[in-house]
DNA sequence: TCAAAAGTGTTTCCCATACACCCATGC
DNA sequence: GCATGGGTGTATGGGAAACACTTTTGA
């Protein structure tokens, strides 16, 4: 029988218990559940990245796609499972990961019906490291561009399309870049991608911005809404400490506050 | 074997092919997947309403629970499962159908691990009959309502408390009204409340609107969003044509635009 | 002393809000 | 004619965008 608050509760009677114990998990036919993640980062050169997994085996063998996995039922959410796969894959812990949405067409792999719940993963810049692919996966960082055919995936020697990628993962993709896009204009998602810095300056943080949104900013008016929405509010601390480079930038700390609002 | 765009391709190899015939589809052990529905409407009073289902089995026997049921594999997406669901409960066809967000702790079901996909449905206002119960559900309309524990639910003569539901189905219904008051600011979701009018009122909009919100909204200033997001875009056309009443208001209709908009 | 990046100040314009006021109709 | 809701006009304030300008450092 399983372990649950509502069983330890004590408030249900013989019968449900009876029909609580002899219950038959598999009366139906079950779809599969997994966890695939959009893992992006930004490089040393400022440029939007992510990482996909070349598939060792059927289907789409040899096709570039999302990391992913299955859900292990009764064990974990699929929150764990997605934070289990990426760490399997990248070894990264301390992750941001939000759930994008759930696709569920029965077609969308041909081995089964499967359900997929995507997440969107942001990484500090500069720290995704790839691990050693084995037989099964092989995995490598693209830089994110774009052609007249959409998304294009592109790392040392190779180009790949978002029509070369397995099952639909090139629509998640491009649902997560839409969102992660209109959430950072009022959500505070892109100091994830500086969050292995003790410490950060204004136009650091803007960069992240830029190349999210794929655009320039004007430095003036991003430091005011800054100041005003991070600043004034208690969620950054100026530090009385300024880093190198021509003009020595003020330097900034998030706090505790802030680290809860970005979960 | 199944049926895929992907088999039909012909861009198979034969030992892909054995690799799909042979491939066991329960060789993990997999959770339940089932949709659960948010049905949100503006009853005659403009109070807003939800339909909630008393439950007739364990677990929870006898509280009141969204509507849902579990997927049926290989035959549906789960889109397709919370429409057939809400059909089979209400008789409501054409209607909002939007992805809310995915629940799977493995302890939210005390039966088995049960991955719940949350909807949102928004029914035109005053169409909302429930079908005779049976032994197995009872289904009510109940007014949304609040105090100091949180949300309430009342029908005649019943009042029933966050508290008192079943599952995590509070914690659902809270996200689906969260999210339907920040998404109707800027996405035409409350043209859905009255899709079933052929022409309409601007005052009618008004009432749906603060009926989501909780709040009262000034005339002049919602005509004029409403004329610019709506009418100056084409979206919506005004007719020649007036209703009854003191004084009779210009009548509004909706363009096939704003239909694919709405989806 | 000059270039580059940090940081400040100012101007302009748009737009949301508030609210005063006029209009059409039923009773 | 007067109450009721429909509809228009205007004044105001806050804030975003554009951009000119100053400051601080390294070379």
């Amino acid at each position: 029988m399983r372990d649950s608050e509502y069983l330890r509760s004590g408030q249900i009677s013989a019968e449900e218990k009876a029909f609580l114990e002899s219950y038959d998990p598999d009366r139906y036919k079950k779809p599969s559940v997994t966890a695939d993640v959009v893992t992006l980062t930004v490089n040393a050169s400022d440029e939007l990245c992510i990482l996909l997994i070349k598939r060792g085996g059927y289907p789409y063998r040899g096709k570039w796609a999302l990391p992913g996995g299955f859900l292990m039922a009764d064990e974990e959410s699929v929150t764990q499972a997605a934070a289990r796969e990426l760490f399997e894959e990248t070894g990264v812990k301390d992750v941001s990961l939000r759930q994008l949405y759930t696709f569920s067409d029965p077609d969308r792999d041909p081995r089964m019906h499967v359900v997929s719940v995507a997440y969107t993963a942001l990484i500090p810049k500069g720290t995704l490291k790839v691990q050693a692919g084995d037989d099964a996966w092989e995995a490598e960082i693209f830089i994110i561009g774009y052609d007249v055919d959409g998304l294009t995936f592109q790392t040392e020697g190779t180009m790949v399309r978002e029509a070369d990628l397995a099952f639909d993962h090139a629509k998640i993709i491009k649902m997560a870049i839409k969102r992660l896009r209109s959430r950072i204009k009022y959500e505070p998602d892109a100091f994830w991608l500086l969050k292995n810095k003790k410490e950060f300056a204004i136009s650091e943080l803007k960069v992240i911005y830029e190349t999210i949104l794929n655009e320039k900013l004007d430095l003036a008016n991003f430091r005011k809404a800054f100041l005003r929405d991070y600043v004034d509010t208690g969620r950054v601390v100026a530090l009385n400490k300024k880093g190198g480079g021509r003009r020595p930038a003020m330097l900034y700390n998030m706090t505790e506050e802030l680290q809860e609002d970005m979960d």
